[in-house]
DNA sequence: TGTACATCAGTGAACGCGCGTTCACTGATGTAC
DNA sequence: TGTACATCAGTGAACGCGCGTTCACTGATGTAC
């Protein structure tokens, strides 16, 4: 039954939705589009009235996640008006991705930690997805960046810490469950690095 | 035909250093039986002569790959007897791995910026068998750590310094073709940074 | 404003393909005598 | 050492399953008059 256009538009966006939380829960590979619409409410067979195809989805997916992430940092660094507001927003930023809490959430909120490895054998769109997303994400971290160094160098420092959080991540995250010792060590030393930083 | 000892031996270390390039290659997904075993000069049918399960196949593999990644440390390692020998054999590390000809290589080498993502995951056999890989490569990276610190101060280091490491060429590997600048800039500003903290 | 028809979002069965896995079969190797 | 038989690595067809995708159909919505 055909049904109105804000009833369809509010079902692309409980697709997309969908998609995006299956998506950093279960990375690229886990992100089905039988599950997706059984997630949004819908049946499988509709997909195709609002995406072209599933690599057209996990795209979109992925620019939502980032979305997300970017708003969430941007609002981070839209609270801190001093030097010193930033360098607590900087640490409590530091100290809640690098945390066992995020570790064992199943709802990453971080795309490149989430789907990084795929991405690169991911399809084209996916990389422009992710690299834009990068960008995106790299401008509003920057400002929330402690110190009082110049542009170039501030943008220098984001690009570092934001490696270094996505690599202990990934690290800890892939040890947990096996090895937690390990992997509450790999926390506990790139936090206290980046916070000493600071 | 039946074959002898000797024969189904070699048969099975060709699968498995088969299996371990593609994983290094492709990372977990695409990591296929009859593609190995295609690889490894076979047909598919004989796999579970060798191996219980894909899984179990992923498992070996992912070990192979973390002994040639320690391997390769362990040897420089043991060439810097002196404490500048430890600095210089760390930055290159640091060059070479941080380079666009690692980022733009197939064949990886490092199993936890190949399928550090997809680990999270996966099997219980293939958590453990990253966690083991992980401790040891710690273990071995240490070794090149340059500077006076102790053991302790030392270890954190290593730790920090791979998440660093891993968390880049995953940004820049994700990036790049779509966005060779970002992807260059990543690796241009990690590299400077740890070489910066020798 | 009311009526008649076209449109199209959603449904659920079905298709095609790839992948992991199984199986009957082959024939050289390994072993027992 | 030679012979007879059992073993088992390798082969290639086949199975089963899940997944992305397609399709005929439904009926309420949107539109034309």
């Amino acid at each position: 039954m055909r049904i109105s256009k804000e009833a369809a538009a509010a079902n692309k966006a409980h697709i997309l939705q969908a998609a995006s939380q299956l998506l950093l829960e279960k990375g690229l590979s886990g992100l089905g589009v039988s599950e997706v619409m059984q997630q949004a409410g819908l049946t499988h067979g509709g997909f195709y009235n609002h995406f072209e195809s599933k690599d057209a989805l996990a795209v979109a997916a992925l620019g939502a996640s980032f979305d997300g992430a970017v708003e969430r940092v941007a609002k981070r660094a839209a609270q801190a008006s001093t030097a010193s507001d930033r360098k607590s927003v900087f640490r409590f930023y530091i100290d809640r991705y690098l945390s066992k809490g995020t570790r064992d959430a199943q709802n990453l909120q971080c795309p490149m930690a989430a789907v990084g490895t795929d991405v690169a054998q991911g399809s084209e769109g996916m990389k422009t997805a992710f690299a834009e997303g990068v960008k995106r994400y790299l401008l509003a971290f920057t400002n929330v960046i402690p110190g009082k160094a110049n542009a170039a160098r501030k943008r220098a420092e984001a690009i570092t810490a934001l490696s270094t959080m996505i690599g202990a991540l990934t690290l800890a995250r892939a040890c947990a469950g096996t090895n937690d010792d390990l992997s509450d060590e790999i926390l506990a030393a790139v936090r206290e690095k980046l916070v000493r930083e600071t």
